[in-house]
DNA sequence: TCATCTTATGACACCGATGTCATGACACCG
DNA sequence: CGGTGTCATGACATCGGTGTCATAAGATGA
């Protein structure tokens, strides 16, 4: 692959006036640049980044550690693939910016997690984003002094910039959208304990003081078995004694849409019609399940894609040394998305 | 950031003999040895990739240019994520190699491709991967001589080497499995014309002829109107023009799992019930579908770890230069995945 | 004991860019 | 006409490592 100094020769100028013509950065007479350029296309020059950083100090990487991209093919767990979603908004800030994002993947083992980020100080990233797959607390190794770094999905105690979803305020929402509707009694049927279900849980709760209504913890419920063979059973036994209630409620909240899912199999074997017999609302916007159900799903959007967006932008501002206000604990809003597996109430 | 300079003063040592203690490619005395290490550490030393690979002409980086991790957010149709899979098996051979991956996006643009593979070459990448999001014909941009290219999930005239599923074996092995179950009459709801349908639907004849049953056009019929609010209707007509046959299927190959997915909420539309009524197989193992539906669906795995797994391996053989024989198409196979949405037939 | 070999280390150039400074050619102005 | 400023260009050092070669110290063998 040539070099400055081979289009130096060709163009019989001296290599340093060729850096002026790729970088623009001084005046170059115009008949030598057009010498120059030509030279560049003929031999099919291309500038060499590892030179170039080395000089400037500039790499023009950011890099990016998940576990998003390779769980571990050993889990049958079926992951929550969408917080790819995350990296799908990041590259969409960065390609803006000019910036190469690496990727590398924990394959769902942490102690990986210092190899990475060595890796990345190697070829000198201007800046680390750690995407969790789920809402968690974290602690991450020391890094060197000047290194910045951006947690997504995920905070820790030391201060770290971080972005996650705003659960509570997610809940609130789509259970004031439910409450609008002319719902009075909404069950939730939430996930295992997790800082997600608990935020969401006091959401719910919020949601139902502000209209007025009454809290009853008899219908908010773990549904989660860990998709254990009885799953459907236990499940329906929790929609049973609901039903069973002098006051049943007109609608189940789920923990995320795919237990929303189940949840359908389950009232279907039951010969209950959805949303006729009982409304349900999901969880997280899962696409590929919310729009593809039938009757397709009303959610609670998990703002994954803006999340990722406004971790880049921070991580951006930081490389920049721009000053911002922002907390350090930064929550994004999701979007309700209303769709036919809902029925308003008179 | 401290450099070999500083490790050699702090252990004063010449900077070359801290390189051989790094690289270990030279003898070094023990208690040298041991003096380098200690100001390594003290110095939280990380060596530069960008100076390291300008010498040594090695990048170390491979990249990965694809349209799977940021699909257009304008573009409503559900994306089949799972191509991230390919990604995720790449990642696994690369990382014990010791290949770091960067990954670009097209963000669905065809047209940012250039703009992307030039990124990779001042990076000095040893390698690209292509990912398409579907099995297609592509055709790419020259790269520089000597450049090494693998793609996957498509391929073109220009004898690249090309990972691709085996879409005509796996329909084949699909229907192979229902017949062995005592299916006779095997209905096909394939997806629209593309290369894929085409492979598939070849598979499906072939495995008919292997098991000697005759092949009866008027049971293969496209299912995919793309999503139109009619959809439920124009299949719903589809299957009951079938069940209106003398010898009506016992079974429905949908083209893919989510079509399975709607084609389980027209049919319990009407009241047929999966399995019993009917069986129903998909195409991809589409996991969150696949294992979330209820009940759960059979379905024929679009290998797409194998082919991440693949492709890697093959990139790393040619970027070794080692000699291999495999053809330039190279087909992977996927298995069947049985689950409970068909039952044998006496 | 001296020639030869091995081990351990350092001096120096080089990879491919760019920053700094110098220089020659003109234009402009008093 | 000489001084000053601008434009266009080049020489050279430098970024942080590694390849090449030289060299000193100690081991080996005749």
């Amino acid at each position: 692959m040539p070099t400055i100094y081979d289009i130096a020769k060709a163009a019989q100028v001296s290599p340093k006036t060729v850096s002026r013509v790729i970088n623009s950065d001084a005046p170059v007479r115009l008949e030598t640049r057009q010498q120059v350029e030509q030279a560049m296309n003929e031999l099919g020059y291309v500038p060499s980044k590892a030179a170039r950083s080395m000089r400037s100090n500039r790499s023009g990487i950011v890099g990016l550690i998940t576990g998003a991209v390779s769980q571990s093919s050993e889990i049958s767990e079926p992951h929550g693939l969408p917080d790819l979603f995350i990296v799908q908004g990041i590259q969409r800030v960065l390609a803006d910016e000019e910036i190469t994002l690496m990727i590398a993947d924990t394959g769902g083992l942490a102690k990986r997690i210092p190899t990475l980020i060595n890796t990345f100080l190697q070829y000198r990233v201007e800046g680390l984003i750690y995407v969790a797959d789920r809402h968690q607390r974290i602690s991450l190794p020391p890094l060197p002094q000047g290194q910045q770094m951006i947690l997504v999905n995920c905070f820790d105690d030391q201060g770290t910039p971080a972005i996650v979803p705003d659960d509570q305020k997610g809940q609130h929402d789509l259970v004031l959208s439910l409450i609008k509707e002319g719902h009075r009694r909404i069950a939730y049927l939430c996930l295992h304990e997790c800082i997600a279900t608990e935020l969401r849980i006091t959401g719910y709760r919020k949601a139902l003081d502000a209209a007025g209504l009454p809290f009853d913890l008899g219908l908010v419920q773990c549904g989660d078995f860990e998709r254990c063979e009885e799953e459907p059973q236990l499940q329906w036994q929790i929609i049973q004694s609901w039903l069973a209630l002098p006051d049943p409620p007109t609608v189940i909240c789920c923990g995320n849409d795919e237990m929303a899912m189940r949840i359908y199999g389950v009232l279907r074997t039951q010969g209950m019609a959805v949303p006729e017999a009982i409304s349900i609302a999901g969880y997280d916007n899962h696409r590929s399940i919310a729009e593809t159900l039938y009757p397709a799903l009303t959610t609670m959007e998990l703002p994954y894609e803006s999340m990722g967006v406004a971790a880049a932008q921070r991580l951006v501002q930081l490389i920049r040394n721009e000053p911002n206000e922002t907390p350090t604990l930064q929550r994004i809003r999701g979007d309700v998305f209303w769709r036919s597996s809902v029925i308003a109430r008179p």
